[in-house]
RNA sequence: GCGCCAGUAGCUCAGCUGGAUAGAGCAACUGCCUUCUAAGCAGUAGGUCGGGGGUUCGAGUCCCUCCUGGCGUGCCA
């Protein structure tokens, strides 16, 4: 289906043509003065200039071309030279039910939609989830979201942090807890216990003290390498371990992401891309691309056109280990061999768009990747608490993701329980999901690239711009739909109201905010789109009384109208990854 | 040093490819609950868009320069 911008504009470029003037001036926009137009077409301006004519003269010669233009109820050329235009109601309103009854509301797919690979999560085996672990799974799933809303193939995969000097650690640790373990006795023929020797709180005790302990103790510190080093080397016992700290690991992850409504295709990890090392590293030797520089093993990635000095990718330490970016690079072969994906994008913190930059080069020079493949880093920005430092607790600690959804939903559900709309069972459900849009909705409103400011406070109250305020928006049509009775055949009809018209115009734009959402990544064009369109909703059933209107045609058309509204606002919100309760 | 990002109302932020009086939300103040949920609606007040040059009929938006802040800058992830 044809955008409805698109539509007018070919209007108006071919009042421009007959006119006598370059069709390509017609563009028209969104009125940005919605008290004198709906929408405004500037290019007489740019026109005059290459016609040596006065802008309103030729604004006035198109709008005289387009007098009896089914598609407007006003044309009308304006001081320096703007065309001011207003769209005719059964115009606008058939168009409407053009929308209402395609697949998808007649977004376009993207004719080059392919497969696409998310790499967001981020989090880290053996270290409980923190808040900075927020962003990239509440992005990344949006992006995935919208992603496949685009007709791609999606698959999400946490990479998992589940092969580093972290696990040695642990291991380390455990041996000094409980030496008489079977793990730690190399004559052990197994097999070993299927059950852990450990709780998940066990271990998020346990890491955080060897982390700390091994800054300060060089034996123990030792002991954690030499335990990494044995466990990628295959030692039975650690690997045993190593798999029981996974399974513990991930249940919990499991349990945490699917409270935030986070699911991944793959949970795939570091581990995982240990095994396309090896003959990684032989074949960028080969095409000699490896160059020793300081004792290391690196590829040189810096271009001729650079204005910055790019360090090269280091694939090999002077020691032999291999580090972060081989690993990565080593992971775009296995996603290129198990999926062949067209695009992988990076939901990681912006910080590390250099690491990025250096990585996507090392993987073309390496012909990991063909050009046909987009690799994409989507760098998001920092999470700051009211101070404008990185968010922290108030003992200066980082604060656990679990402590902060506790919070929000402890509050909410205070709430939820005053409000008494709903009760029993309802009340925990209903909580959850306003929590959950109140935590998503404030990140995602920001531009996933810019840092921001968590503010509980502001986050908890949702009085205006808020996820519970969409929310709401949804639950009072929800209700006026339920009482009203079927209403998913309902034709929409041209507008009654001022309240009516914007709506309607508010729901043609979808598709432009759904398009740059995707284009550019930025959930936060969605954000924006649904707070705006809430906003119309609310004036026009606070200014409308639907239930009780005489005239059952009128009421037909007011029922059309917020039921393409409650299934465009969730169309929506769920691209942002939350969903509306009944009541609240 | 070099590079990237940011600086818009008291606070937190929008402002897409330059276009008509710079927009929201919060906080402040004022109205509206015997009518579909007041987590709402309507309204008032609040801004030399960091400073200075420049390009343009027109600049928050483009160019130059300076100031301030954040981040990054070879063997951590």
């Amino acid at each position: 289906m044809e955008k409805l911008l698109n539509l007018i504009s070919e209007q108006v470029s071919a009042a421009f043509g007959a006119a006598g003037f370059d069709p390509a001036f017609g563009k028209v926009s969104v009125s940005n003065r919605p008290d004198l137009c709906e929408y405004q077409c500037n290019g007489a301006m740019p026109a005059a200039k290459a016609y040596h004519k006065a802008p309103i003269q030729i604004a006035e010669a198109v709008a005289a071309a387009m007098v009896g233009n089914p598609a407007f109820s006003e044309i009308q050329a304006v001081k320096p030279g703007f065309l001011n235009l207003r769209l005719n109601p059964d115009w606008l309103a058939s168009y409407l039910e053009s929308m209402r009854k395609a697949d998808r509301f007649g977004v376009a797919a993207d004719p080059k939609a392919g497969t696409v690979v998310i790499d967001y999560g981020g989090a880290n085996v053996a270290k409980p989830l923190h808040i900075g672990h927020l962003r990239s799974a509440i992005i990344g799933e949006s992006i995935k979201r919208i992603q496949h809303f685009f007709g791609n193939e999606t698959i999400g995969d946490t990479h998992l942090g589940d092969w580093g000097l972290q696990m040695g650690l642990v291991i380390a640790a455990l041996q000094d807890r409980q030496p008489e373990l079977c793990y730690f006795d190399p004559a052990f023929a197994g097999p070993y216990p299927e059950e852990a020797p450990f709780t998940i709180s066990d271990l998020e005790e346990i890491y955080p003290a060897a982390s700390a302990r091994s800054k300060v103790d060089e034996a123990f510190a030792a002991r954690a390498h030499d335990a990494t080093y044995e466990l990628q080397q295959g030692r039975p016992g650690y690997l045993a371990l190593w798999k029981h700290i996974m399974a513990v690991s991930k249940a919990d992850l499991h349990k945490n992401y699917d409270r935030l409504g986070v699911h991944f295709e793959v949970w795939l990890g570091e581990s995982d891309a240990q095994g396309y090392i090896p003959s990684m590293i032989d074949r960028m030797r080969e095409m000699g691309l490896l160059v020793e520089s300081e004792g290391a093993q690196v590829i040189e990635v810096q271009e001729p056109t650079d204005t910055k000095e790019v360090p090269p990718c280091i694939i090999m330490k002077s020691d032999g280990a291999t580090l972060y970016a081989t690993t990565d690079l080593a992971t775009i072969r296995q996603r290129m061999e198990t999926w062949k994906p067209d695009r992988i994008l990076y939901v990681v913190d912006k910080r590390q768009s250099l690491h990025f930059e250096q990585v996507f080069r090392a993987a073309r020079k390496a012909a990991l990747v063909g050009p046909e493949t987009e690799l994409r880093h989507i760098g998001y920005g920092t999470m700051n608490g009211k101070d404008g430092k990185p968010f922290k607790t108030r003992a200066g600690g980082v604060m656990r993701l679990e402590t902060l959804i506790n919070e929000i939903t402890d509050f909410v559900r205070a709430k939820v329980e005053e409000n008494k709309l709903v009760t029993g069972a309802d009340v925990e459900d209903t909580t959850a999901k306003i929590a959950l849009a109140a935590l998503k909705y404030g990140d995602l409103m920001n531009a996933p690239t810019k840092d921001y400011i968590f503010d509980m406070d502001r986050f908890a109250a949702f009085e205006g711009n808020t996820g519970p305020y969409i929310l709401y928006t949804i639950v009072r049509i929800k209700s006026i739909l339920s009482r009203y009775g079927a209403w998913e055949e309902l034709p929409i009809a041209a507008p009654e109201t001022p309240e009516a018209k914007d709506l309607m115009l508010a729901l043609t734009r979808l598709p432009d905010a759904l398009e740059l959402a995707y284009r550019d990544c930025a959930p936060n064009a969605i954000c924006a789109y649904v707070y705006e369109l809430a906003g119309y909703a609310n004036k026009f059933y606070h200014e409308t009384h639907i239930l009780t209107e005489e005239d059952k045609q009128k009421q037909q058309g007011y029922i059309a109208l917020i039921g393409l509204t409650k299934r465009v606002l969730e169309t929506c919100i769920d691209l942002l990854g939350f969903s509306a309760p009944e009541k609240m």
